[in-house]
DNA sequence: GCGACTGTTGACGTTGACGTAAGGGGCATA
DNA sequence: TATGCCCCTTACGTCAACGTCAACAGTCGC
């Protein structure tokens, strides 16, 4: 399929990649001052390409699995140039490794607040249960929840 | 075994529990100004029981999955009173479901991440095999990191 | 030609979570 | 008695990641 590969020449108005994810034109031309992003330019106006979206997904999801701005600008430097300084290479090669173990315990972290989150939310619930019934929130509130986190954007979900 | 029974009168001092997990002083004195751990006095100093080390545990997990200190003082207050303001706990019950779906949400971006840094390890691992065999760091030392981490502190890898 | 909208570049403000420096007390060891 | 070391409080400084605001430019529809 030599057509249509992902789109190639679609390009986006810093708008438009902010309201489809939620940010601010603001962020987007933070991250673009601390060198993550470097959109093209129309005279003045940021165009940008489907590799800057891409770009910002990962952006995006690095920040919300706790990486700073800084770790995440190096995480993307491996996606651009190869024959660089290797020197640098091995170094990140390092720290990426160690994010690795962090990542993994973060992991871990994240199952033990979960459930003491879940057992806090039953006693909760059990003690409203039986004292004021009338403030319980209907279980739909949660279903709601969940599905508006599903819908319009599957791609943040683990995608490549 | 009514004796012994997690050594109830053992007390710490602020510099015992910094060093054993790795905080400040100036942290712990700022987590009690926000309300999150209120040890006893002796004169001027400070005496954290093993009830306040237990909470400090909490806390310090609490950061690590990306918890607020305001976050944290919420769940930590829940282990406490149990007949205060109802109205309070039907909006606890509601942020805590909420953060519970976060979290969830926050694991599958870590797999994803995690996923995403082993295949950027493997190209460079392999880049620099090619070109820069000798910059290649022995597979020893990401041992030694892991048993650094696993060492010492049990507690930490998602007892109650 | 005029709003209304969207875009731009500074520059300053804000929030959370501490760091750091200043000033002082308590106790032990040299 | 002086020198450390640890403790305390108060207060100002810092850093990241933006928010907010000002002041201005391009373009669309009428």
């Amino acid at each position: 399929m030599p057509t249509d590969l992902r789109r190639p020449e679609r390009t986006f108005t810093i708008r438009q990649l902010c309201t489809e994810f939620k940010a601010t034109p603001r962020a987007l031309r933070f991250y673009e001052d601390k060198g993550l992003l470097t959109p093209a330019r129309d005279g003045m106006n940021r165009v940008y390409s489907y590799k800057d979206r891409a770009r910002l997904i990962l952006i995006l999801r690095g920040k919300r699995v706790g990486l700073s701005l800084q770790e995440i600008r190096e995480i993307l430097e491996l996606y651009g140039e190869h024959d660089e300084a290797m020197t640098q290479n091995a170094h990140s090669l390092k720290k990426f490794r160690e994010k690795i173990v962090d990542l993994e315990q973060q992991r871990e972290d994240i199952e033990g607040a979960i459930n003491e989150l879940r057992t806090a939310c039953e006693r909760l619930e059990k003690h409203l249960a039986e004292k004021r019934p009338d403030l319980l929130p209907k279980a739909a509130d949660y279903d709601q929840m969940l599905r508006a986190r599903l819908d319009g954007h599957p791609e943040l979900l683990g995608a490549k």
